[in-house]
DNA sequence: CAGAATTGGTTAGTATGCTAACTAATTAAT
DNA sequence: ATTAATTAGTTAGCATACTAACCAATTCTG
């Protein structure tokens, strides 16, 4: 009871109040929070990605990004083709669609933040990051050693550059460009 | 960009990954965040409820208390019977099978709650509470009038300090009815 | 009191998320 | 070089949430 007892309850209603929220507003775009988030990722990223790296970026499972691709794909967002270099991979590209209103679809989300962030202190809103990055450490991580395969859900936080530090994978054969060391 | 860029993100992130664990721990008794935060509120009650009571303490909408309330029947956690006040509502009530193990699982709830906030600082949490309960304010209050009727969802838990004073309803069970035409 | 408006609950359809189990392709091990 | 392990993607099935549309009962209004 006391205090934090509703800290959980209050974490869950603003997600969900500032999902809400978001949707509304790109619903006329027809998207989503979901779906601006991976045109997003997509664009930053300025290149095609595979869908594993999708969801890493997106911090969700595989499969919820597959349904994703499957209805930006179905919607002519972005577009999937065969890697020439892996054929288990899709490469995922914007499509002309997509990048035409990129920017104003980032923008609509970036107006609605500074709304809901108005009149936060500068210090309050530094507090309340660094408590929920604690809080989310602390959720993430394993529960203790328990036994082997746990270990998802690696988050890969893209820096302003587009550089992401990946922290696995990404095999691109032999003679392929532009790679980079990596895996764990 | 800067700093508030990723507030959605680790807003997001955050309330996932809390939700995420508590599913996993309440797992092996076979309940779930939302079905735990059911009981808990019939348990608060101590008092059968409504949907449209639940629905608002919970702050979800009305479809989704449906299939959730069905759920709880289902694996009997609840029971649900016909008002002989009102023959619209159904009263909800804590099974016998919820009776006996809603403070194990709230013990669950309360640990896990504890553990997340563990290393926060008293004066952290209380600005990061601020921050989200504005920010909720904010995302739940209605961008300018334009659509008529929007003004569902009016949270019943809005305090921090677990007080919960109803912005509304009490079913009126009950109510004598003073000098109607009776009749029926 | 009769018709209108409101309220409680349901159904249908969709979006997002998950786990489990599977196929296919690639990489690692013996 | 086979076999074993890993990785990419998919499908199936479920949980949770929403909106839209609807019925039935109740309350409000004129």
């Amino acid at each position: 009871m006391s205090d934090d007892e509703t800290f959980g309850q209050l974490l869950h209603g603003t997600a969900r109040a500032w999902r809400q929220k978001l949707d509304e507003r790109l619903k006329p775009m027809g998207l989503s929070l979901a779906k601006w988030r991976t045109l997003m990722h997509l664009s930053i990223a300025q290149d095609a990605l595979t869908q594993a790296e999708i969801a890493a970026r997106l911090g969700v499972e595989e499969p919820t990004v597959v349904a994703l691709l499957h209805r930006l794909e179905r919607e002519a967002w972005i577009t999937r083709t065969n890697s020439p270099h892996d054929r288990r991979c899709k490469m995922v590209l914007l499509g002309r669609r997509a990048q035409r209103v990129i920017g104003q679809i980032t923008t609509t989300a970036d107006k609605l933040r500074h709304e809901l962030l108005a009149d936060i202190t500068k210090s309050d809103l530094k507090a309340c990051m660094r408590v929920l990055t604690r809080v989310r450490q602390r959720a993430e991580e394993n529960d203790s050693g328990q036994s082997g395969t746990r270990e998802r859900l690696v988050r890969v936080f893209a820096e302003p550059n587009g550089q992401t530090k990946r922290t696995h994978s990404m095999p691109r054969k032999k003679v392929i460009p532009r790679g980079r060391g990596g895996s764990k």
